[in-house]
DNA sequence: GCTTGACCTTGCCCCAGGGGCAGGGTTCGA
DNA sequence: TCGAACCCTGCCCCTGGGGCAAGGTCAAGC
């Protein structure tokens, strides 16, 4: 005869555990012994192990109660179930590790695939951290607002970054934003800007995309993210 | 900007969740809108992201808030355990499932490797289901009792059973049980136990598991273990 | 304009699966 | 005979949210 002590080691469970299924009424109070204490059995021991062992797997202490004296069959379909359920979660721990690994390394987690290579495509031609900052936050903006448009979206502008002409523009306004508001370089790269355009306007739709300051877009729903000269660049644009 | 619900989404957590972090400071409470609307911007999206593959990490809230602004290298290192602690978390599981496994498959979840294998050697012999849980049952108690003493005895008791005058002896007592009290057959199966007992009891130290009938040991800590013929038989050993 | 359904707000209580502590009694070995 | 180690009950506490109530808001369709 075992006591709860004693009990509670060989099944590797703690005494606290072990009084919380009796009160649960998963495992049977045991008799007690002349001063009180509970005496239990070897059956007491594999119904604690067999409780134990389903607890580990998370299965729902309620649940147990039921499969405790359900039939066999029973007994092997939930098991089998429980085991699936097991599996699954093996599975997204793993998931859980690669995410953890992310972390540790960049912005990959936090945008798509596509964007994440994007942004590695901005950070290889040069342009700045806080544009890429700025891109990345655009870029998640969008891909709440419509992920399958920022699907497409991604792949015109990685499209529209393999023409040189488009690349030279859009590091300059990058530049720009630290110039100061009448510098004369800002209407000449207005102009090109405009030029650009207009010569490109015919090939495809009028979508938000195609303006090459998307970042700009961006900084509108997140203030505090323009600068004197992106303000007047954006001016000299419209009017 | 973004509402709680498209960024729950977003993030995978449900919105309840969200409201939890700001409640336990993990998630700053964002700018609302002319309604009182919570609006979200795309950092509030890397944090919760952040915030989110932690927590399903399994990093208590608690932790995860220091970790938010810990520096880097702080950061680092506590990923790294973090990391650890879920490799050990799937090794669990993956030991849980083999576990579950034999929850199906009969006693050897219950029982060390060496008593598992014992059993089946007496199921092997021809034992009842009866004695063998009888058996099972005994070595649970040793077993708590004493695990080292337990490994011990279970060897020498698998070396008793390679002596074929043993095993007879054994299964003999196993069919005992169901006799009447006055077959005449138990006075004989008595003098030839108590025979064999005289021949071994030199070569081996006196030691409980030296008694064949190590079943009754369990037994009498065990209530209603017994039977009339066993019981006569003991009286028979001892006069 | 009006309704309907989806969304948002706060506030409250509930759950599992125990942990911890108080305040007492018991047992065992030296 | 004394201290350590064990046992008892009872109570409140924790995490990580879920559920529901009782409202306010918004966009679409009729």
């Amino acid at each position: 005869m075992l006591t709860i002590g004693q009990l509670a080691e060989y099944a590797g469970v703690t005494i606290k555990a072990i009084r919380h299924y009796h009160e649960r009424g998963l495992l049977a109070e045991p008799d007690r012994d002349s001063s009180g204490y509970r005496r239990y059995t070897a059956e007491d021991a594999i119904d604690l192990v067999k409780i134990r062992t389903l607890a580990h797997a998370g299965v729902p202490l309620a649940r147990i109660k039921d499969l405790l004296d359900a039939d066999p069959d029973t007994l092997t379909e939930a098991i089998a179930e429980v085991d699936q359920n097991l599996q699954d979660r093996i599975a997204q721990l793993r998931r859980t590790r690669d995410q953890l690994a992310q972390l540790r390394g960049g912005d990959r987690l936090f945008v798509s695939p596509e964007v994440a290579d994007y942004l590695d495509d901005l950070r290889g031609l040069g342009a700045s951290e806080r544009q890429i900052h700025l891109e990345r936050d655009g870029w998640i903006l969008m891909q709440t607002a419509s992920p399958e448009d920022a699907g497409l979206w991604i792949a015109e502008k990685r499209e529209l970054m393999t023409d040189p002409e488009f690349r030279a523009l859009y590091l300059e306004h990058d530049a720009a934003y630290d110039w100061p508001p009448d510098d004369p370089r800002l209407p000449a790269l207005a102009d090109r800007t405009r030029d650009w355009f207009t010569r490109h306007h015919s090939r495809s739709e009028c979508r938000p995309i195609h303006n090459p300051t998307v970042a700009r877009l961006a900084a509108q729903s997140q203030p505090g993210a323009s600068s004197p000269a992106w303000d007047r660049l954006a001016r000299l644009m419209e009017g």
